[in-house]
DNA sequence: CTTTTTATGTCAGCCATATTGACATATTTC
DNA sequence: GAAATATGTCAATATGGCTGACATAAAAAG
């Protein structure tokens, strides 16, 4: 292995810490979605359902055009994935007050119970990372990730830091 | 919305910033995809290719078995993509020298170019969030997001952080 | 030197998830 | 009343995973 800390060529550098930049984002992507996956294959589910579940508890009476917008999957896609999941229980659906066009989406009980266990292991990785990081690096984790995301979802998640109960003021 | 920044419920504050981590994944690795898979369909591929290409680019002479650990699909999934590949002339494969039976994979002129094309705009992007968030935002991105790996796959990024040409020693 | 293990491939079938295109319905808005 | 909107559905297709079973060549072990 060269090594890397010497800087007699900085476009090498450059390439292979972009390079490790991609290669963070497949593994952890990859590693990150292995369990929610392994517990979904079980109940006969796919990913396709989780990310459902996981939206519509996240914003509830969210309507099938904006989790459209958030999946960035086609209607035929999502009906499918939806429809299952209304069949089975762990989502239902009212029309809008006002827009009767509308159908607000909620999870039931069983949806709810269903998208805590997906996420309890997301949740604990995330939550070990961030403790084992520090707040400061917790920042930069956010400040990084949210410039790769597309800038018409940047706004998700504000630029403050969040001040974590006990963390120091900077 | 809520006051993010009140500490009068901790719990929220903590699950809140939980699922924004959760999310950011999501839309990261969804726009991350995004034009690569848009350049891939064009010319019928899809992104199990770009995942091979971009694997043999990256440690050339890579045997099949170190793929399919990186990738954690089966031989036959494998099989498919990589066939096709190689039938396309986008990869070559060449018996070891110790070991005849493994097939030392490697990247035609072809399987360059296309690999460069597929990674430009994932380069870019990465560069382009680097940049902006600085050194020591790298760092804590680099940080958090080696903590979501798997613990196997760890060793591949180094805690150390990579020394940028010009950045100012700590 | 034969047996076993390893590295790899292949055939066949199955499933989940995505796609496009076309058409339908209810509701709201102009 | 016409047009736009929110949503659904039918049909066909592609991709990329999976399992199981079997095959071959080479290396390693007895």
């Amino acid at each position: 292995m060269a090594d890397i800390k010497s800087p007699a060529n900085p476009l090498f550098l450059r390439e292979e810490e972009l390079r490790q930049g991609i290669e963070m984002l497949f593994f952890a992507y990859r590693d990150f979605t292995g369990e929610p996956d392994a517990i979904l294959s079980e109940i006969g589910l796919g990913r396709a359902h989780h990310r459902v579940v996981y939206f519509v508890g996240r914003h509830p009476g969210i309507t099938v055009s904006e989790l459209l917008a958030i999946l960035k999957i086609t209607k035929q896609s999502l009906s499918r994935v939806l429809s299952h999941l209304l069949t089975e229980g762990y989502v239902i659906q009212r029309p809008g007050e006002q827009d009767r066009r509308k159908r607000l989406l909620h999870l039931t009980a069983k949806g709810i119970e269903l998208e805590q266990s997906l996420t309890a292991n997301q949740r604990k990785r995330i939550a070990v990372a961030y403790r084992a990081a520090g707040a400061e690096a917790v920042q930069g984790f956010r400040r990084v990730l949210r410039d790769i995301i597309d800038i018409e979802d940047r706004s998700r998640f504000p630029d403050e830091t969040i001040q974590l109960p006990g963390s120091p003021k900077r």
